[in-house]
DNA sequence: CGGAGGATTGATGCTGTTCAAGCGTAGTGG
DNA sequence: CCACTACGCTTGAACAGCATCAATCCTCCG
């Protein structure tokens, strides 16, 4: 059997961004380039910049807290996810480096945001960052860009959660991971998995069984494989017929 | 048994924008007051706009249709969905009096507007709308502010799609339709429900006869009245208690 | 009066949950 | 070096909530 457990210390292939990404030690570039923004609006944003990093479970931020922060994440994921009272959880998403945080610019924050292992990212306060925006249309309107695309993620997550069945939802949920992965330039036949079942399952609105037992049965039917730290998506085509798109 | 069908004519009870919303029939104002928007700001659209009006069933744009508008609806009601190839839908929200659609301005709509009744709206040529907001960075911050908060209600979604039994979905429904009306000055003792059943069961990720059964469940519990057109609350505190916030 | 469309209601079944062990690996301390 | 523990993952059996299938009802309207 090709199941193993997940290893919880830090990841085998820690999320790093591209080395690309990065200047020297002395000269880094705080604002990550997965975003696609101009440079000359990053640039315009890293000296309001400040470097956060946090080590795995530590939380960036928690729901409802006053936003004075909004951020940029550079390496390592983050589960972004709501809580009932009873303890029910919903994670409403992943986020992974060049993605930024708190962009809605609210009050509070809509989620709470944890380290799924080490992550760094940059903050910038809240209030200066949009008075450099209020100076900077153009890179408002890319901001408003983001957060559209956001929106539009949100509404496919409406349709998998109230739509779809559990094997649609573990293969879109693969396909959409490996998507974003080649988008930030991290495509590898591999897909890691930062985050454990029960962050996947509390994402797709299953169990942690279901989830197990929906990956164990792609595992036999040679659609995955299962290695530790992640999956092999081995019958991509398969996965995309499941996924019902 | 006070379980009356829903009529499929014109409602009983239009959703009009109250009167005070509206200039005379020469000089109306377009741009409802229902978004918050400073006078200032609704003037500046205003000259940009042009009025549409739609039948029931009839629709204002499709899924990834080309965005060329941007729209603001002035009455009416709206369904907003996803489609999957085998005909499932995900009705991801109702749009009402005062809210925009398209705000999120990619280059194509992310679902489908269909009216759920007659509806009036006014048209704005995108780029012409982007243009006007590059040059107004306070009209900006507040359409984004706007989808900052529509991004929150989608998590809210998710959060009921993923976690919430039928009962607690239903009661979430019925208050958030409730505190709708109050934010745009339509709050009454009956809600008035301008989508059917179906509409609802799509939005809930339910059955339409779970829904049915939801309903009459919580009308022989003296919780909710159904009435023609909507129903009536009558135990606030248990369906608040019910919807487990 | 009769048809159409939506809503309701009942019987039955399935998908995913719940409850309960058991397994495998990593980390710890004797 | 090897128990021993902890933690996450897997697996199995029984159950439940909601879906499915199938009438039937109600109201509007021609």
């Amino acid at each position: 059997m090709s199941i193993h457990s997940i290893p919880v210390g830090p990841a085998p292939f820690p999320l790093a961004p591209p080395s690309y990404l990065c200047g020297g030690v002395d000269k880094v570039r705080l604002v990550s380039l997965a975003t696609a923004l101009p440079l000359a609006e990053r640039d315009a944003m890293e000296p309001l910049s400040r470097r956060v990093a946090l080590d795995q479970r530590q939380s960036l931020y928690g729901q409802d807290e006053p936003a004075v922060s909004v951020f940029n994440v550079t390496s390592g994921a983050l589960s972004l996810y709501r809580l009932l009272p009873d303890g029910r959880r919903q994670v409403t998403g992943f986020a992974f480096p060049g993605d930024f945080l708190g962009l809605s610019m609210l009050d509070r924050f809509a989620v709470s945001a944890d380290a799924l292992g080490p992550v760094t990212a940059c903050r910038f306060e809240r209030l200066a960052f949009m008075d450099l925006l209020r100076g900077q249309p153009s890179l408002m309107m890319h901001l408003h860009e983001i957060m559209g695309h956001e929106l539009s993620r949100a509404k496919d997550m409406m349709m998998l959660l109230g739509r779809r069945t559990a094997d649609e939802r573990i293969a879109t949920f693969l396909l959409g991971l490996r998507e974003r992965y080649v988008r930030i330039g991290r495509s590898s036949v591999t897909l890691e998995l930062p985050m454990g079942r029960l962050d996947i399952a509390d994402h797709l609105g299953l169990t942690i069984e279901t989830v197990s037992r929906t990956f164990a049965r792609l595992d036999r039917d040679h659609c995955i494989l299962i290695v530790p730290g992640g999956v092999r998506l081995v019958d991509h085509d398969r996965l995309a017929r499941m996924s019902a798109h």
